[in-house]
DNA sequence: ATGTTTGTTTAGTGATTGCCAAACAAACCT
DNA sequence: AGGTTTGTTTGGCAATCACTAAACAAACAT
């Protein structure tokens, strides 16, 4: 079908990675409409016709930066033989997006909006679902692990190892936020592995749960 | 000396609790002066006058919040005999704030203005500066252990296990954002202190410090 | 050529932002 | 009582917010 009526006269990717940019660096409330256009090249009302509200127009800033930025981590952490490789590149993959020269020093995702004005309660909201989708994604490789018999460890404390992994990974961001380097992220990243040894390589996990306290003596 | 011109109406320290609970939920800019003036119960201009501008208000708010709700880790860090209980402490104890019944389950520290408009910068780098302490305050404690022969560990290897600690306490007022309850940091914590058992209790810390890292996979 | 469709800009909407001058109020002072 | 000092409120500042109606522009259709 031939394309009806006048044409764009701006390309929607390009605008959505200038838009990225500015949400990126100053945050869904910190950047207004008015920024968005004049980095966007197009009046606003332009910007409403080609992407909804401001809202809408973030949600698809978020889906481009998943699967441009966040790609690497979330490959790194299903292209890897062994459990323990692949939330070690994960990790290094997340520290590799996040202290990149061309880019601000932190995961949109985890600061772009975490608090907020109760007006835009919803965009928060969503983006702590992909955040949880996160965990998600540790997890069933966690979980891909002990089926491949490659992790063995009773099943809460793989909940916890996760959620574990997770919470470094979001901690990462507030770290490169405040300055922190490429080399001292990875430094906090071989301590995180550390654990993984002592709770996932040794024999028992020494009380990971935190309720009753189950030993499991199998060995690896 | 006798109080001179007309008194106060309203007490300083309960409006800067009223002012930190709306700073706490809603984040620095997400939080109006209208909707200060409201829950403080007096008008913007006697905000202005007792306190200065908008962001004089949040420094004197995070003051408080750093000698109230703040305190209980930072105690923790100090009163314990050895350095692995006192950072179990101040983990646990960060949990417990960050999951109270009566307050946002994060620290304002972390997520009250991690990104935002342009003209706020300052406010920023103010919570980053602090941010940066509680870093230091750990590290402090760390060399305190090493002092007392409870630590033994290389230089660098401290540097690290403080920004990792540092990390976790940061990542988990994002999991507790995002829903994860008291016994889900328990967990998490535990595994934390996995890392301490395997980095300061074994003999060498399996290459901590910042060596050459070769992940990087980033993608247009 | 005229109409339809789609995208653009102009020019605004009402609401809200942080902030402040000026008037008013309540205490103490001499 | 009159003056001084301090704190209060009223009223409104200019700027910005997210958003949109309406006019204009450029393509295709018939």
């Amino acid at each position: 079908m031939a394309t009806r009526g006048r044409p764009r006269t701006f390309d929607p990717e390009t605008a959505l990675q200038q838009a990225t940019q500015l949400f990126w660096e100053r945050g869904y409330e910190g950047t207004s409409l008015s920024d968005l256009a004049t980095a966007m090249g197009i009046a606003s009302a332009s910007i409403y016709h080609a992407f909804g509200s401001k809202a809408d127009l973030f949600r698809q800033v978020m889906e481009r930066y998943g699967t441009t930025y966040g790609s690497p981590p979330k490959r790194a952490l299903t292209e890897h033989a062994t459990t323990r490789e692949a939330v070690q590149a994960m990790l290094r993959a997340t520290a590799d997006q996040i202290t990149r020269a061309d880019a601000p020093h932190y995961c949109m995702l985890i600061l772009a909006a975490p608090t907020g004005t109760v007006e835009n309660h919803a965009v928060r909201e969503f983006l702590a679902d992909i955040r949880r989708s996160q965990y998600a994604a540790i997890k069933e490789r966690l979980d891909r692990g002990v089926a491949d018999g490659d992790l063995s460890m009773p099943l809460d404390t793989v909940d916890a190892l996760a959620r574990y992994y997770a919470t470094v990974v979001q901690g990462l961001s507030i770290q490169a936020r405040d300055g922190a380097t490429r080399d001292e992220l990875e430094a906090v990243i071989d301590c995180a592995l550390a654990a993984w040894d002592q709770v996932a390589g040794a024999a028992s996990p020494a009380g990971v749960s935190a309720g009753a306290h189950t030993t499991d003596t199998r060995s690896a």
